[in-house]
DNA sequence: GCTTGACCCTCCCATGATGGGAAGGTTAAA
DNA sequence: TTTAACCTTCCCATCATGGGAGGGTCAAGC
């Protein structure tokens, strides 16, 4: 397979799965003789465990961390679980943040006549919260 | 003012506020004989309003409208509650995409034993969702 | 008057994940 | 043989922020 299809079949593009490459997340792989790379279904397999991973926020670090769990057949659901029990506290710190902001941004926003007037208390949050 | 102090009653670091003059969204202001920024309190009150800005999310890209708007007095407060709504509809967009990714790996790490066991219904969900 | 430490200056590089695009080689079908 | 659709590497951009090098300036204490 070239990287072509693998990208259509993984949802990892082309680019991403060289770059993937580049950093050390998946293995270099052979080449034909003008250089192509060749992969393989189980390259495909691994790309779409990684697409998941990011598709739940798994920053690369942690996939790569991941992956080598997945791929050592001794490995402690342990090590798995904390992998992920981490990473959901991050999502919640990120989403309590977030929330916040729009908390506040509702407040002020509910307070502005949104017409043709000057007068907002919107800015007057920002420049006197 | 020399920007140390700027940077201290403003809490925007000296490098950040250098780099808002180099991509114009705060003004060049005069200089010392020997180079150094000089700054007035005006220019505290607009850092704060772009650092509130910030703490609420607002990109750079928007603050510089909201900036404009703040020194605007002909400005209609729709412009400016437009903009916060805007802003609200995309953190509230972002806030969903977190949440979902921290319910579904809640959901996985919930069936996980998290003992020496390799078996990890977390693993196994990223390989075959 | 000189040293010293705390400032300030500019310039370059790094982050994390992803994409754009240039310049050029390869393949397969028409 | 042409052509389109592939592939390759390399460099640059995003966004907001910080680190650090290399060097100039200022003020306080001796």
């Amino acid at each position: 397979m070239n990287i072509g299809e693998v990208a259509k079949s993984s949802s990892v593009s082309a680019k991403m799965i060289r770059h993937y490459e580049s950093i050390g997340l998946i293995r270099t792989t052979s080449r034909t003789l003008s250089g192509y790379r060749q992969y393989h279904d189980r390259d495909v397999h691994l790309l779409r465990f990684i697409r998941r991973a990011r598709d739940l926020g798994f920053s690369l670090e942690q996939i790569r961390q991941l992956v080598s769990l997945w791929d050592n057949p001794e490995r402690a659901s342990a090590d798995v679980k904390r992998l992920a029990q981490a990473h959901i506290t991050d999502l919640d710190q990120r989403i309590a943040a977030l929330t916040d902001m729009r908390d506040t941004l509702v407040i002020l926003a509910k307070n502005c006549h949104g017409d043709h007037r000057p007068d907002c208390p919107i800015l007057h949050g920002l420049a006197e919260i």
